[in-house]
DNA sequence: CAATATACGGAGGCACCCTCCGTTTAGAAA
DNA sequence: TTTCTAAACGGAGGGTGCCTCCGTATATTG
């Protein structure tokens, strides 16, 4: 099964590059593998892009998992949600993926919004617990606020932007002392 | 400049079915028309999702010049906001298009915002200054908060569901009596 | 060391992309 | 009305990418 893998680190980086609508055949190259692999292994179209999503999820959930055990629960919490944004600000090509994997799919965005809203909570969580962070926030709010961010996206120097917004966010959800 | 128009409708309805990837050919097809005639109105695809995009807009641009002639500016506002969520409903395909063409340009995304902001302050200034609606929300808050709810789209019956949201928030705009 | 099962590669038929150029149409000039 | 010309049109065709299918290679089992 290593070839899924190889594949699907070669798609990430097709379609960051050039979008969804980046050649398939590009990717299997990439991946060093033939068409006829590629396709074993992902049906569709649809299922390489929503594979792709999935395992960005992942990856997140993986590191809030990591950042779980950090001492300072309310440094991890911003290591996470600034990890989510320069997710998005390198890979320019990569939103327009996910956001059709997700319209093509509301289970898939289900499912994944609930993942992240967990991973999310239990960051929240420590550092409410630890008393550095007020305790009237949810994580659904939390990451609506983080799409929200996402969705304004300037067009130039959006990754500046978005990272300031979310310490001046953080700021104002500091317990206060 | 007649067949620009049939194009554009054209456009419109083959990608609502069908989705962004839908076939060029199949919309000139659709519009009677050769696919050199297609080609020399918009050059490209991006070209053409992004005139259906400001096709769309200026629609309920429209809209909402109409609805600013009514004597009830309540039930107005309340009209527009409902056609948003019809124009959504009703074309499947068509919002994986629109963010295709928004993310490709973000240029078009703020002017687009800028005019949607713009006839939606109107109909809210005026059911404002009718009394019929607290004065301390903005036209960018209310969009925000539409986009939001579009944006949390559950898979089934959604339409419904937006419209009931939609009317819970108009409920909760008016001004005390 | 077979025999079988599982995974692989890429040729090929098909659809679509977009360009290019010969044809049609509309409107002005004679 | 007829002729001329410029703008608009249509679609053939070369190229690319999609996806299937099947012959080949590698792993597994007896």
């Amino acid at each position: 099964m290593r070839n899924r893998e190889i594949l699907l680190k070669a798609a990430t980086e097709i379609f960051s590059a050039g979008g969804p609508q980046a050649s398939l055949e590009a990717v299997a190259k990439k991946a060093g593998v033939g068409i006829g692999t590629l396709y074993r292994h992902f049906p569709s179209r649809e299922e390489l892009f929503e594979a792709v999503y999935r395992h960005e999820v992942d990856q997140l959930c993986d590191l809030a998992l990591t950042l779980g055990h950090e001492t300072d629960a309310l440094a991890a919490l911003r290591q996470w949600l600034q990890a989510n944004v320069r997710l998005v600000a390198t890979k320019k090509g990569m939103m327009q993926t996910l956001q059709l994997a997700v319209y093509g799919n509301p289970q898939l965005k289900a499912s994944s919004t609930a993942r992240m809203v967990e991973a999310l909570d239990m960051l929240l969580k420590r550092a409410i617990a630890e008393g550095s962070l007020r305790n009237d926030i949810s994580a659904e709010d939390l990451l609506r606020t983080l799409i929200g961010i996402y969705y304004a996206q300037p067009e130039e120097n959006w990754q500046a932007k978005a990272l300031k917004l979310l310490d001046i966010f953080l700021d104002g959800l500091r317990a206060k002392a």
